[in-house]
RNA sequence: GCGCGAUUAGCUCAGUGGUAGAGCGCCUGCUUCACACGCAGGAAGUCGCAGGUUCGAACCCUGUAUCGCGCACCA
């Protein structure tokens, strides 16, 4: 085999390992396995969408879940797939369509229209998916699936059209969520109420009644006083509960000055502003009940798009609605009705995906009262389906437990078309148009309409014969109402059984000033440009790292240079065990006499699969990457390998040694490669430990190795005695003659190894301290010496130790402390009480070791 | 207003009752024959604050502050 390059390069392994793995099907779940089936439906992205760092943590959790059941043993479905994202991508096309052609979808009719948009699609909505390549997902790509399937979309309409049977989907006048921009409906979900500063205009109004008495309303929103029909105040307020039934006189539009009723109705508060609230029930939720109640005119003065229209008076037609508000105030001023206006902090509901206020309007729309809320509510209190973390189960109750019908008609074109059809004042509901002369609905349904199915009917029969309901779903908590939830009720109403059994819900990857990653914020940084940097793997590592259960987490560019920097320290312990010879795929250290170092370091990789596989059952991602992060860095390469050095050279050792690097190497790499699938593949090849792909290859199972607690001691009277060196200013380059006088018989054994940790010249065994200065370190092992004839003063040696005497002193201290208080003594557990008590003699023995020495010092 | 989360080293974060941790950054020294994407060593924290429970609290309880999120309200 080839000798391993210098520094793992991503660049020279990424893309044909993908492409070999493609062609060896790895990724393709079959039906008839015979294995356990685990199963995860991607979250779809938008067609629109490009790679954010949101995307690959959440995609690579899934591919990390996916590569592990493979070598578990499980038949693995990942169904991938994009939806169609109804508003983002009608609007990108519509964008482009202005700024090429100068031209509006109107312009070119609903079916060239959408023709463009299929072009637009074909041609720019697998940007994604070649992204989630790169980033090395094992999806099953002849699998994948986009919600306007011909398929699937026809499933959505029958699912309309089985919900409308069952009374379930209604169409009604209500007051729903508009979006000016979009100029679509939008649900309730869809609406982000976001803190804006405005003001609080104060103006006054004439009661009809009682000329000279004149009522004030406080109001944000005085372009809608042209829309008012009624002023209401709450009938317990003594101040105005005597006018109810009584008029004033509306100020505006100035050509319409029409006199509406004072009603008392409860919903005002009268804490409020001026405790009266004029009633536009056109405009406003609240209004519009507060209107039905007492019988109050809808005047709706806006258009669409958000202007004003001719009934709100000449000055004020097509008057953009916040032009208008700076215009009626300006007019209420001139009159002389405006009293104040004062700064007022609301929250206003924002469009999430147009981002300019929304306008509560009252329109026909189509609604769903969900269907199977209890049993979806039951699936996850009953622990059918498990959140983690947990803490998402309250939310997720709360919002059933208040739920809302939801409007499910958009007025765009790109879409699922409402499937129901008008011929002559009839209307009916099936997919297929019933004939000549029908007219089908123009609106289309809401994105989210055609998801909620995307757990089952993404698979055929076969498919979800075995893969349905699916293991776990990986999505992050923005989206828990949006589509878990509804993906629970549609499970439950189509398949009769929840369509996953857990629920891991990711952080949010902020950026350094805490702020949400998004596209439309440009504040994510290309995940292109970081695997071109550091690799997929680096990236991947890197990310899942930082990112502890659920918790957001805030991104910095260094955490995943981190992750390439691991990468490489593997591949170079890889390397360096290639140097050393041919290495043995199916080596087993039970065979050969193991040092002690061997069989610690076994030991030490069955805590760690341990540990790992516990952290998997959690879903503590992090967790797992530190485990092997430690092992993989710490015990393997800075401890084993460095003292390895020393035994490759003891024929009685090197072939034990070996052995245990191949074995260790071996058992690494599979448990590393869900995380890092690229490097891991190639160095499964390269090293010879099999030539099909390292994903089917059995995952690591605890041994049980016996720990040799005389490997810490070694390592940790060898990381005392560098400190000794570095205090004395040594460089570490210095080769220095140590002195050694065991504790313990095996030690003697060990002076090899030690050299090599220490980079020493020759490390003596003495039976007792020789006389002269000496410099001293008391360590599990023995005595360490290191003779300073001629390098360093002998004071400044006494110096050092008093030193280290006072702080040995202040521990004996805390520990007498505990010990000696008969409350500690009587009520502690017996074993933490003798564990005080080894600590105590520990401490103790050292205090001794380092009295000698300063004694010897003379 | 209700609920959830966070608050531990300069930074990013682990740590659920028994000697405060990691990585980065910083300082010092090293081109030691796998790796400078590296090696060795070091400095650095009254664990947000106040009470309480306990022999013992970063950890459990109560309160409180600050930041963030969700729900409701928002004239």
């Amino acid at each position: 085999m080839a000798e391993l390059s210098k520094a793992y390069e991503p660049q020279a392994v990424e893309d044909r390992l993908y492409a070999w793995w493609l062609e060896q099907r790895c990724f393709e779940a079959d039906p008839q396995s015979a294995k356990p089936a685990y199963s995860i439906v991607i979250p779809p992205p938008n067609v629109t969408g490009v790679l954010t760092l949101g995307h690959v943590l959440n995609n690579t959790i899934q591919d990390i879940l996916a590569r592990r059941a493979r070598m578990q043993g499980h038949e693995v479905l990942w169904l991938p797939g994009t939806d169609h994202a109804g508003i983002a991508t009608q609007t990108v096309v519509e964008r482009k369509l202005r700024k090429e052609e100068h031209k509006t979808r109107h312009d070119l009719g609903r079916e060239e229209f959408l023709k463009r948009v299929w072009e637009w699609k074909e041609k720019h909505g697998g940007i994604i998916i070649n992204q989630l390549k790169k980033l090395g997902c094992s999806c099953d790509w002849s699998r994948e699936r986009f919600t306007m399937d011909e398929a699937y979309a026809r499933r959505v309409q029958e699912v309309f059209v089985d919900l409308f049977q069952k009374g379930l989907i209604y169409r009604g006048v209500r007051m729903v969520n508009w979006c000016p921009v979009s100029l679509t409906a939008l649900s309730d979900e869809e609406v982000i109420p976001t803190p804006h500063k405005g003001f609080l205009y104060h103006f006054k109004v004439e009661v009809v009644e009682e000329p000279g008495t004149w009522l004030e309303i406080a109001t944000t929103r005085p372009e809608t006083i042209m829309g008012d029909s009624g002023v209401a105040v709450n009938p317990k307020d003594p101040r105005y509960a005597h006018l109810i039934g009584k008029h004033v006189r509306r100020p505006l539009p100035l050509d319409n000055r029409a006199e509406i009723p004072i009603v008392g109705d409860e919903a005002v508060d009268f804490e409020f502003g001026t405790g009266v609230l004029k009633v536009t029930p056109a405009h406003d939720k609240v209004d519009y009940e507060i209107g039905q109640r007492h019988g109050l005119a809808v005047i709706d003065i806006l258009n669409p798009n958000g202007t004003l229209n001719d009934l709100a008076g000449e000055e004020f037609a097509g008057l953009d609605r916040f032009e208008a508000r700076e215009a009626a105030v300006e007019k209420l001023r001139e009159l002389g009705l405006l009293v104040k206006e004062e700064p007022h902090e609301n929250n206003v509901g924002y469009s999430e995906r147009a981002g300019v206020p929304i306008e509560p309007r009252l329109s026909e729309q189509w609604f769903l009262k969900y269907p199977m809320t209890v049993p979806a509510r039951d699936a996850v209190r009953n622990q059918l389906i498990r959140f983690f973390p947990d803490r998402w189960e309250k939310v997720y109750d709360h919002w059933l437990e208040n739920i809302q019908d939801w409007c499910i008609s958009r007025q765009l074109w790109w879409g699922h078309r409402i499937p129901v059809w008008n011929k002559d004042g009839e209307v009916r509901c099936q997919v297929d148009s019933p004939g000549e002369g029908w007219v089908q609905d123009s609106d289309v349904l809401d994105t989210w309409f055609s998801s909620w199915l995307w757990a089952h009917d993404t698979m055929d029969d076969a498919t979800r014969a075995k893969f349905y309901p699916t293991s776990v779903l990986v999505t992050g908590p923005d989206i828990i109402f949006f589509w878990v939830a509804r993906m629970i009720m549609a499970g439950l109403e189509y398949m009769g059984e929840v369509p996953f059994r857990h629920v891991y819900f990711t952080g949010i990857i902020r950026d350094k000033q805490g702020k949400k990653m998004s596209k439309s914020l440009g504040n994510s940084p290309d995940p292109l440009d970081l695997i071109a940097k550091v690799g997929a793997d680096g990236l991947r590592f890197g990310i899942i790292r930082i990112a502890p259960q659920g918790q957001d987490i805030r991104y910095d560019e260094q955490q995943i240079v981190e992750g390439r920097n691991f990468c490489n320290k593997f591949w170079n312990a890889c390397r360096f065990r290639q140097i050393q010879g041919e290495i043995d795929p199916a080596a087993d250290p039970s065979q050969h006499e193991l040092s002690l170092f061997a069989q610690d370091l076994l030991a030490k990789l069955d805590a760690t699969i341990r540990r790992i596989d516990t952290a998997y059952d959690e879903y503590r991602f992090s967790e797992v990457a530190q485990a092997l992060y430690d092992f993989v860095w710490g015990d393997f390469c800075d401890r084993f390998i460095e003292a390895a050095k020393a035994d490759f050279q003891n024929p009685a050792r090197r072939e034990g040694t070996l052995a245990t690097i191949d074995y260790v190497i071996g058992r690494v790499l599979r448990l590393l490669h869900p995380y890092a699938p690229f490097i891991t593949e190639e160095l499964w090849h390269e090293l010879g430990y099999g030539t099909g792909s390292i994903q089917f290859a059995e995952w690591p199972q605890v041994h049980g190795w016996a720990a040799d607690a005389r490997a810490e001691a070694a390592f940790d009277a060898a990381a005392q005695a560098r400190n000794l060196r570095a205090t004395y200013n040594l460089p570490s380059n210095k080769r220095l003659r140590w002195l050694l006088q065991p504790s313990e018989p095996w030690v003697a054994a060990e002076t090899g190894v030690l050299s090599v940790l220490l980079n020493a010249e020759a490390i003596e065994i003495v039976t007792e301290r020789p006389a002269g200065s000496v410099a001293s370190c008391p360590t599990q092992i023995g005595l360490l010496l290191l003779p300073l004839e001629g390098i360093i003063d002998p004071e400044s040696e006494k110096t050092r130790l008093a030193g280290e005497i006072k702080k040995v002193e202040v521990e004996i201290k805390k520990v007498q402390g505990k010990l000696s208080s008969e409350s500690f003594v009587n009520g502690a557990p017996a074993e933490v009480v003798a564990e005080h008590r080894v600590r105590e003699a520990g401490w103790k023995s050292r205090l001794e070791a380092l009295r000698d020495a300063v004694a010897s010092l003379g």
